[in-house]
DNA sequence: TCAACGCATCAACAAAACTTGTTGGCCCGT
DNA sequence: ACGGGCCAACAAGTTTTGTTGATGCGTTGA
């Protein structure tokens, strides 16, 4: 192997982590409609807040959604950049409505 | 999110997960130059045989690779539609020279 | 200024994953 | 039949992950 592929073996393997989850998954395929605050993906998932932030956070520090804050929300978006650069594609997920803020 | 999505979610996980883990990842990049036996995936990548059968197993269970027997030997195969099916595309990773066997 | 909101972070616990050493089955050569 | 090589599976111990509830900080609106 060489030192090219072994030097990215440990950033591929985090993104693949941070795939690895199915919570994190809805997290991406709704993201993939657009950007989401936390309150909107709390309520979209039905998951308790601190536990999305974990994952969010998990999905941040893979590189794999940015965040923005604008008041006191915190909008996330998909990097796709980082997707394509793992060689990963997002299926055909389909459109979900937004209930929330 | 539809139930088609829904349903997938953990398959995909499976197979995310079984990406997740450096030494697989080094596993898979061995296989991507074709069939290796055990012995000669723990010679190529230093590591003890019941790791190596562990994260094998691993791999097989999500369906990315397949095993096949002859006489004492085992070897494993890279099985790349499970691997497109969830949308990854392994890199270009160069040759590797194979030591033994 | 104060209460309510949106969110990150922490601590504590439970569960899952990984490593290492060991055991035993299968197959081969003698 | 027997010894040895190849490998899967198990057990025990450690580390990593994920969940839940509590706490704290910054922002907003009254």
């Amino acid at each position: 192997m060489t030192t090219a592929l072994a030097a990215s073996l440990p950033r591929l393997a985090r993104v693949f982590h941070a795939l690895s989850d199915e919570t994190r998954l809805g997290i991406l395929a709704r993201l993939t409609h657009g950007e989401r605050c936390v309150c909107e993906l709390t309520d979209e998932l039905d998951a308790a807040q601190s536990r999305l932030s974990f994952h969010l956070k998990v999905l941040k520090e893979a590189g794999l959604v940015a965040d923005r804050r604008e008041g006191r929300w915190m909008y996330y978006t998909l990097n796709q950049d980082v997707l394509a650069s793992a060689g990963v594609t997002l299926g055909e997920w389909p459109t979900v409505g937004r209930k929330c803020c």
